[in-house]
RNA sequence: UGGGGUGUAGCUCAAUGGCAGAGCGCCCGGCUGUUAACCGGGAAGUUGCAGGUUCGAGUCCUGCCGCCCCAGCCA
């Protein structure tokens, strides 16, 4: 019987399964605290009660210990969460050394992703992942119900999208492949078939970042939209930023008092999100006392400026040309800056979205991919979609652990995922 | 890669240049309602590595290594 079920079931004896997590004894009453991964469950076991058989279980009972707990269920205010079993009988089914790492006490971080796979059991862990799964679920959901088609893209690529670390490998007779850095270019490719797709899947940077903001391996939602411009792509991003959110906030409510997140500042995450104009941008960090000076980009003390204050997420839009990438489509209106932005989530979290218009003029973005020094011929096919029928269209990456990250209120993105993988960092 | 910090028991951390310590965990004992239980006792150390200064180095100096934070790269 799961535990989170006791609740219907006072009265009843029942059998439940998990994982010891702690144990108090008071010479002749003992209590067993269990978790099955859905809840935890405090069992009192009273020596006068129960056989000496089962009352000896007890002592050999450790943390982490699977066991099988069979008893009445009570409602007991002294019991964690309201319910406990009266214990009937106690059944070691998976005994676990003395020695488990992870004590319920503080640990470092360098000890604990050491034990990841250990870590994982951990309330707050688990209420983690819980909410990872929530938001991937909710990903899925927002497009499929506005008529998107999933589309998988490459991990083994050979033309790449951006200039950034790449991790290579050998590849038969074709020389070296690089691991996915993004599934865009492919993704226009699909939306020129299909309309509207999205790409979920994990992309790889060989960044030698060691900052709380970056992984090695992370996983990326690129929705790409054909007919839609800059304006469509921010109200797409916009509304999926909403939705998300909201649905963490209906459905995962315990995991957040778990985390400890301020649900308050998650339910002014509502439409509309202000947009600025990196040009207006600058002159606002310079009068906040910023020394950025027209065609930097924005560093993270810029950034942080900029949000400052912010109950929403911001967008930043249109760049300059020299800070963005190849893709993004020129700016009519200033032709120094691209139709592009950047979502960024308050309280410090940075950047969660970048997306752009695409440059659909075939000419203008062969000159791009020149000026960039990028070898042309890997980019003919990516050319062709300009050449054959050529479309407006719009799209953006959404990093999925920024996002976790924002709305579980985590310190490092190393808790967002659940292995997660850094320069310094491959095991577990 | 640059700047700052840090490294002592299984874990989290103390120790003015002068006897290597505590809490938790572990082992033994006690306790009939505990909440990271409590009480008594016990075991547990190449102080990251290599050199140097000193009567004496966990502590000061030099080099190396690991980790953390910040910056850059970006999601």
């Amino acid at each position: 019987m799961p535990i989170r079920r006791l609740g219907q079931h006072v009265g009843e004896v029942v059998t439940v399964r998990g994982w010891v997590t702690h144990l108090r004894s008071s010479g002749k009453v003992a209590f067993v605290v269990a978790r099955d991964g859905h809840g935890s469950v405090q069992a009192v076991l009273v020596k006068a009660d129960v056989t000496p058989e089962t009352w000896d279980v007890f002592a050999r009972l450790t943390q982490e210990s699977a066991v099988a707990l069979t008893g009445t269920v009570r409602a007991d205010a002294r019991a964690p969460g309201g319910f406990e079993l009266q214990l009937r009988d106690l059944t070691l089914t998976g005994p676990s050394p003395v020695d488990y790492p992870i004590q319920p006490k503080e640990h470092g971080v360098d000890f604990l992703l050491d034990h990841r796979h250990l870590w994982l059991r951990s309330a707050r862990q688990a209420a983690i992942l819980r909410v990872r799964s929530e938001i991937e679920q909710g990903i899925h959901d927002f497009f499929y119900a506005r008529d998107f088609v999933r589309v998988d893209t490459p991990i083994l690529t050979a033309a790449i999208g951006e200039r950034s670390g790449l991790f290579s490998t050998a590849y038969f007779d074709e020389g070296e492949a690089y691991l996915a850095q993004t599934g865009q270019l492919y993704g226009e490719a699909a939306a020129a078939a299909l309309g509207r797709i999205y790409t979920f899947g994990p992309t790889f940077r060989a960044e030698k970042s060691k900052t709380r903001r970056h992984l090695a391996e992370f996983w990326m939602i690129e929705p790409e939209v054909a007919f839609a411009d800059s304006a469509d792509n921010m109200r797409l991003q916009e509304s999926l930023v909403v939705e998300l959110v909201a649905r963490v906030l209906d459905r995962r409510r315990p995991e957040l008092e778990e985390l400890e997140r301020d649900a308050g500042a998650l339910e002014r995450v509502v439409a509309p999100f202000p947009r600025i104009e990196y040009t207006d941008a600058v002159r606002t960090l310079q009068s906040r006392g910023s020394n950025i000076t027209w065609g930097d980009d924005l560093g993270a003390e810029d950034e942080a400026l900029l949000v400052a204050g912010a109950e929403r997420p911001v967008f930043v839009c249109n760049y300059p040309k020299e800070a963005k990438a190849f893709y993004m489509k020129e700016n009519p209106a200033d032709p120094r800056t691209v139709l592009c932005d950047d979502c960024l989530a308050p309280e410090g979290y940075g950047e969660i979205i970048g997306g752009s218009q695409r440059e659909d003029d075939h000419d203008k973005l062969e000159q791009r991919i020149r000026a960039e020094g990028l070898p042309l011929d890997a980019y003919q096919w990516y050319l062709d979609l300009r050449r054959y029928g050529t479309f407006v269209h719009s799209g953006f990456g959404l990093g999925l652990e920024r996002t976790i990250a924002w709305i579980c209120g985590l310190q490092h993105l190393r808790e967002a995922i659940p292995f997660p993988r850094m320069m310094n960092r491959l095991r577990p």
